[in-house]
DNA sequence: TACTTTTAGGCAATCGATTACATTTTGAAT
DNA sequence: ATTCAAAATGTAATCGATTGCCTAAAAGTA
């Protein structure tokens, strides 16, 4: 495919105006030391010919590319296109670029994206972990880079990488208080990977809060999926089977929630009088359920948005990133009549 | 911010070697004009001292990015982050990276962004258009530089843009007869911004089963918001005050569709009894919802692999892209209960 | 052995914008 | 008119990879 017309460069306005390319080059980014006259027939040229600054020669002689990548697990879930949308917002608004890739979950695809980030010269990276994830070796290459790194949510410990969440412990926490001050004594958490903060952290909280409570841990309680509606399915037939049912259901995010809980109803189940259930994220699907879903309020958009904003002040103001280490964001538990048992007077 | 130790070239690669950094670049790049034992040392050598190719300078001379645009209304729908998270897959299987921007439905960031995806010198562009898009005026710039522009879903017509959407009309027609069918004889249709195809499109099948029908088209049964969750409520308020109730509503999208009927459902109203509804899309939340939404299926993630796959099978093999104008994705009605009157027996 | 062909690799220009440094122009002050 | 700092512009190197063209070495042929 070839381009059509030859592109108009710096060199043809400077030709047409009889001037260097040099002070085309000037007038076109506002360089002080050009006068008004000069830049105003400059701008004018460029206008009349159709010129279009080529970022790539330009990112090449500055090194830096006004680009910022990120790499999340998915791209089509409600939590991470929401935390991409904030994202996308704040590096537009800043004049930046955005760079999207997917690791479907797979620290595979995750080592492969970087290496893609890293050859198109991000200026900086925002990553949120895929499941499977061990190590962060892949992101090495661009702390010894100085480029900086932030993790978004599902966040991995180094001294150099800013990390961006909320207190999944202290939420969870409280949502299980929430279910056992409702009269449930038999909670069943369903979470994924544990490779992860967020659902060690959510387990944490979930055991904590039976222990305040006197209320013994029971390892068979905790189903572990990928949190999917599918793994929601199969927690229900799990549920079903188990000798005992469980009196509540803590899943740490609502698709799964709901997914569990449909099904369960289509057994009979009624929910909150047999099982209370609880969610994590307060997904659209978290209001539309019936009965409303009790879950934690955590919206990407923001979290996206304070991690973009800060990722661009340090590029911009070169302010120190060591300085901010943990941002933890704010959540909060919202309940709905999916786990009221004793207000159901 | 200054990178940590300085990058490592073709050409510190070469003088280690004592050979030419074009034959690096040959190495590096599988040249046939290498000999093996050569390439192996350049391999290794590159391998160990860490080197990580520049993507923006071999961009500058080859003058291809292998980076894909994207621009969409919002990242944050279900519909569009299935759709990118398709075009992310097929894209990434083929060695190129996406450059992703929303136009938040207006034409000016659209604008905007494309400037910016020009610059960028993307490879090829995929646009879904923002709800108050006039003109393509500001994709003419690629056209003229022959670099390919594909519409999907929110398209315009346009001689040398290919487009990628569903029969609207028809599916609009298919859910429309089918509410009449049920008995429905006082339709409401819920709506956006009629420059974009696929509003007008539904609102043409939506017309046409009327007319088919023997029924009347009232004017004041098209209500045009933004197919928010929002407007959803809005409509309902609108609707609870007509003097006579319809007893149909049909929304252009299920997040609409949805809000609508669980605020009716507040005020009293049985779905499908006293209004039956239908949506579009088939969101997650249609299946949820009590009644479960009756909907067009019609997922996002295949028609942006489609769109990504043309786009690139065009970068690569340079097949005729104006060969493929349009492309109609295969859309299927999905009849549940919130639709079922008549066989409510 | 002499000559042709093939293969491997080098030279140097190129992509287009930026910028340190040098030079010229302007205009105010003497 | 002369001087000189300030303002405006020019020169040329640079960023790092690619590639057309050329040469040298190796292999094949007579």
């Amino acid at each position: 495919m070839d381009k059509g017309q030859k592109e108009v460069t710096i060199y043809d306005i400077a030709e047409k105006l009889n001037i260097s390319a040099a002070t085309v080059s000037r007038g076109l980014t506002n360089h002080p030391r050009v006068s008004k006259s000069t830049r105003k027939s400059i701008l004018k040229a460029a206008d009349e010919m159709g010129y279009r600054s080529n970022s790539i020669a330009s990112n090449l002689r500055s090194k830096k590319s006004n680009v910022i990548g990120v790499i999340v697990p998915r791209l089509n879930s409600s939590f991470m296109s929401d935390l991409i949308a904030g994202v996308e917002k704040a590096v537009n608004n800043n004049n930046y670029s955005l760079f999207i890739s997917q690791s479907l979950e797979t620290m595979q695809k995750e080592v492969t994206n970087a290496r893609a980030m890293l050859n198109n010269r991000v200026d900086g990276l925002l990553v949120s972990l895929a499941y499977d994830t061990t190590d962060i070796e892949h992101f090495e290459p661009f702390l010894k880079r100085n480029i900086p790194v932030i993790f978004v949510d599902r966040v991995f410990e180094h001294a150099s990488c800013p990390q961006i969440f909320i207190d999944n412990t202290k939420a969870a926490y409280e949502i299980t208080s929430h279910l056992i001050a409702e009269g449930c004594k038999n909670i069943v958490h369903l979470t994924a990977s544990l490779l992860r903060n967020v659902y060690t952290d959510r387990l944490s909280g979930y055991k904590k809060a039976l222990a305040e409570n006197g209320l013994q841990f029971n390892e068979s309680s905790v189903i572990i999926g990928d949190l999917s509606s599918q793994a929601g399915i199969d927690a229900a037939t799990q549920i079903l089977k188990m000798e005992k049912l469980p009196d509540a259901v803590f899943a740490a995010n609502d698709i799964c929630a709901v997914s569990c809980m449909i099904e369960l109803q289509k057994h009979g189940i009624r929910i909150p009088e047999d099982i209370a259930f609880a969610g994590f994220n307060n997904d659209p699907t978290a209001c539309v359920v019936q009965p409303n879903l009790t879950t934690v309020n955590y919206k990407g958009y923001e979290m996206g948005e304070v991690a973009a904003k800060l990722l661009i002040n340090h590029l911009v103001d070169k302010s120190d990133l060591q300085q901010t280490h943990s941002l933890i964001l704010r959540s909060e538990l919202i309940i709905r009549e999916s786990s009221l048992r004793s207000k159901k007077s």
